[in-house]
DNA sequence: ACGGGAAGTCAACACTTGTTGGCAAACGGG
DNA sequence: CCCGTTTGCCAACAAGTGTTGACTTCCCGT
């Protein structure tokens, strides 16, 4: 991919022994490039977020963007970096796994710009859409395994679950239809816990004929 | 601003008696644009699908794009005419609503792009959003209207129930996940039928504190 | 047949985009 | 102190965009 020039690890951890990360001093202006990035992609999506006026929020110039992050798409990548931090379903008493999964969805799309940016990049480009699909995989998948008994059945139910949380953040945090973006977290819990609830626990509800 | 010029109504009513349109000759012309825009906004959403590329499909100049429609929003107002074609509910069995409606989505979407179109639009530019609601506004809302009994919940009702359906509409034909675009009409009829049977007819779950 | 207008083509404009290379400071270890 | 590295800015490029106007070609009513 890139040199070893512009990955950086996301900061964090001080002082350790062996550091990788020698803690350039440039950090306060790439932590400004990121974060003046989420806000752009967020508001604008992919294509009108133009590295200028992220380099203008970020009070530096375009070029340091290039020189930092490569290009547009590394920029993105460094700057949208999904961690849904799903909880253990399995750890939950088993009738509460819809609210908590609608719960703790609200209070992590509301706490993280980036997951709106990814929405509305994902619509458009197709490095998104397969972005998200990695976030589906990795981080919805293996949740949905935990409670969902039979193994075959776990890819639709887990797809359905997906459908309806995205369907909410789109209504709510991108499109803000009005009666969407006016529900109350504590609402949304009580109408969509038992929708994911059923999309996770209930039996198949393919009663009358099987289809092909 | 160019109003008496730009603007001929979706055409295909012929040799009425008074006719307003007089059927110009260029009319084909004017239906390969809107197929190819319908197309490429579909598949490209605004911003990627250029006007260039548009006429290209179209076998035309790029101008008279211009010519006929003004400009990119021109263009693009007038590619995007959405007509959900939502039946009346009312008279239906009530406990069918859902699944019907459920069908019914599915069935108009796969037969027209431009939905597609406008979902990728919507998530991008402010226009689309907002035209997004007005169909919300002008086609939903009343259809859930005449199932809901209580005029004060039909917003919420409506929000919720476009936001399971859009959120399918997203994972299935934009995103393209796997197990969404995998599952056969049929199983979705059956899976968020219920759903959305719930979020029109059920009653408030207002109160999200159980017995536990 | 002729003339007016519509249909269509060609080339260009003004602008924005991502991206690049050169050059001036600031820093920091020897 | 001094010199290599880092950090940053400036100007410019090539490509692509929406958009415009002048020009030719065809159709059709009179």
């Amino acid at each position: 991919m890139h040199d070893s020039d512009t990955d950086r690890g996301s900061g964090g951890s001080r002082g350790s022994a062996a550091a990788p990360a020698p803690a350039r001093r440039s950090d306060s202006t790439r932590a400004a490039i990121l974060h003046a990035a989420r806000e752009r992609f967020a508001s604008d999506g992919y294509e009108r977020a133009t590295i200028r006026a992220i380099a203008r929020d970020a009070k530096i110039d375009p070029s340091m963007v290039m020189r930092y992050y490569g290009n547009k798409e590394g920029l993105f990548a460094a700057a949208v970096a999904i961690d849904l931090e799903l909880p253990d379903l399995g750890a939950l008493p088993r009738q509460e796994v819809g609210r908590a999964l609608a719960r703790h969805f609200l209070a992590v799309w509301e706490g993280n710009e980036v997951l709106t940016a990814l929405l509305r990049v994902a619509a458009t480009s197709r490095a998104g859409a397969e972005r998200t699909q990695g976030v589906f995989r990795d981080q919805i998948l293996p949740v949905v395994r935990q409670v969902c008994p039979d193994p075959e059945q776990v890819p639709a139910r887990a797809a359905l679950v997906t459908s309806q949380l995205l369907g909410l953040a789109l209504t709510r945090y991108v499109l803000r239809f009005p009666p969407a973006a006016g529900l109350t977290r504590e609402e949304i819990v009580a109408w969509l816990g038992p929708t994911l609830q059923r999309y996770l626990t209930a039996p198949h509800p393919d009663h009358p004929e099987r289809p092909s």
